[in-house]
DNA sequence: TTGTATGCGTTATCAC
DNA sequence: GTGATAACGCATACAA
């Protein structure tokens, strides 16, 4: 029952598992009938090499180990599936480790991927530069999507923040609206502080004189509904609400609405990310395209990996602005 | 740069590296002297053991394969951390592999798991017995998810799809609903095929005598928009219409409701799986706990691999029936 | 308690 | 063109 072994397909083959494993592995030096018989002999046994004793040998692994943390349904599936199309396409496997928290278990995640994979793909907007630096194993190239400001030596993907959140406030400001109250998101996560950071600037630009109004949130529909409260009640004199993501931009347009108010007529609602959900409910957004960030990601470790490739360099992807019916322009 | 290895640590600590392995591994047959020199050594070098090798040398990779269909975001995303969570607890790690098509390439991907994992679990709602037969490589324990019915040999893990339908159909009777049409799913999709059989079968049990109506539909939006269509033109007199996805009963609802019927008024709408636009919209359906699924699924798989559990079981998971306001009882 | 030596399954470097 | 054999990094039976 246990698996055959090339010395196995060898003796069947009557030759040494030196040819065995150049027939297989397509060297031309051997004679075509020795291969034939070792092909024959492998199919018969129904042989597969072991990919740990390969890699062991061979000091490539041929797989890449790829941490990421709790993200929302649509952008894990998506983020992953691009990854795997082009690790798959390029005869790589992939190892994957969720991390919940930034305690040890995400330094213990990511030690061990050692002597598994070849490279490290992690994605960490929450996790602090000092933990990360401490934790990636040193001799394992890796690639930082998202990852904190500081790290800009050694390869990176990550999102244009800055410009996707001035092609909103560009948007906004062409549809009319002049007080603009921005919903932030988690303190510790490196998109929501850019995304802060970018609103004050664009605000500056289109509307100077103009004080930003920022509320804080976390990411949460309930944030939105908050927002949304504190509208309702005329805390804030506002007619547009940009949030940096869509949950929570979603969890306001239902609030407002809730209220009897009325979007976009009074006020615009525009969030961030374009979930399944916000084409349903026709929220204006900026779409993130993970997939093709995951593919980019892989190839460029990749790349990295087999010589081809100069790392070191930071990539930036472009978000696409979705105009749909949140936002149309107010009179 | 390179990595330390267990030699090198052996040289620091000046022992050999059978104490090495043996103090960090915790056996208790070194002094607590040497094991304090080891750990010092280790610790000074960085040093973190080579899975590949341990592996190798132990014959356990302490991994497991996960092979995965397209599957919908949040079903994926639920499903994956299900398995992550319960793999990571019990110190393995997760080799992830989408397959897209049923061809070759999904034969391959499982090929290419052999020798890095200990065994495999494998969601295959669309592929055929034979195919899966041939491409499961011999020696690894492998658990099928919603597999072809005819795999009963070997552990299983599968949603009760008859008691879900069942629990479906009776709460529809029991809104007054007597004229019950069902979209079915890919014809090719074991789950839909169960979800459509069942159906028969609950009609026949609760309403004798009454027809069964089954429309075919292939788990897109489009479909459901389609039944809505054929409902609306009057091609079928009904007053509910139970879905065999969510996505179906989504697009089935928005149809209705555009062409201004009355949903629940006039028909009821009721879908399958809980995705989070479901219960945005208020879409009756069942819930399915996914990520439950994942994690038993991984705890079989290990249980077997390490020799805690009977193998060879079929385990059926529950689905649940959450009734939201599509499904208000009828007049 | 510790060290030496062998094997895990493969590739690669030699001889032949 | 082919066959021994030494790595790869680790765990462990056996010897000391």
């Amino acid at each position: 029952m246990s698996e055959a072994t090339i010395r196995d397909v060898a003796r069947h083959a009557q030759v040494s598992i030196a040819s065995v494993s150049r027939a297989l592995n397509g060297l031309d030096n051997v004679r075509a009938e020795t291969r034939d018989r070792v092909l024959a002999a492998a199919a018969e046994l129904g042989y597969v090499p072991h990919a740990g004793a390969r890699s062991l040998s061979l000091a490539r692994a041929h797989a890449i180990g790829v941490v990421l943390p709790d993200l929302h349904g649509e952008f894990f599936s998506e983020f992953v599936r691009g990854m795997d199309r082009e690790a798959g396409q390029r005869g790589y496997v992939m190892l994957l480790s969720n991390i919940h928290d930034e305690s040890e278990q995400a330094a213990n995640a990511l030690r061990a991927m050692r002597g598994r994979v070849d490279g490290l793909i992690v994605m960490a907007p929450h996790l602090g530069e000092p933990m990360l630096r401490r934790s990636l194993p040193a001799g394992l190239p890796s690639l930082l999507i998202n990852g904190p400001a500081g790290m800009t030596d050694g390869p990176t993907v990550r999102l244009d923040n800055a410009s996707a959140v001035e092609a909103m406030v560009a948007h906004l400001v062409e549809s009319n609206r002049r007080r603009i109250v921005f919903i932030g998101g988690p303190e510790d996560n490196v998109d929501a502080q850019e995304r802060a950071a970018a609103f004050r600037v664009s605000i500056a630009r289109h509307l100077s004189g103009i004080q930003p109004v920022l509320l804080s949130g976390d990411f949460t529909e309930e944030a939105g509904e908050a927002a949304a409260r504190a509208i309702v009640a005329g805390a804030l004199d506002c007619d547009a609400v940009f949030a940096a993501n869509d949950m929570m931009a979603l969890g306001c347009l239902q609030g407002l609405r809730a209220a009897g108010v009325d979007v976009p007529g009074r006020i615009a609602v525009a969030g961030f990310d374009d979930v399944p959900l916000a084409r349903y409910l026709g929220l204006t957004t900026m779409r993130v395209r993970i997939a093709e960030m995951g593919a980019r990601a892989i190839t460029r470790l990749i790349d990295i990996l087999e010589g081809k490739g100069a790392d070191g360099a930071a990539e930036r992807h472009q978000a696409e602005l979705v105009v749909r019916s949140t936002t149309a322009a107010a009179d």
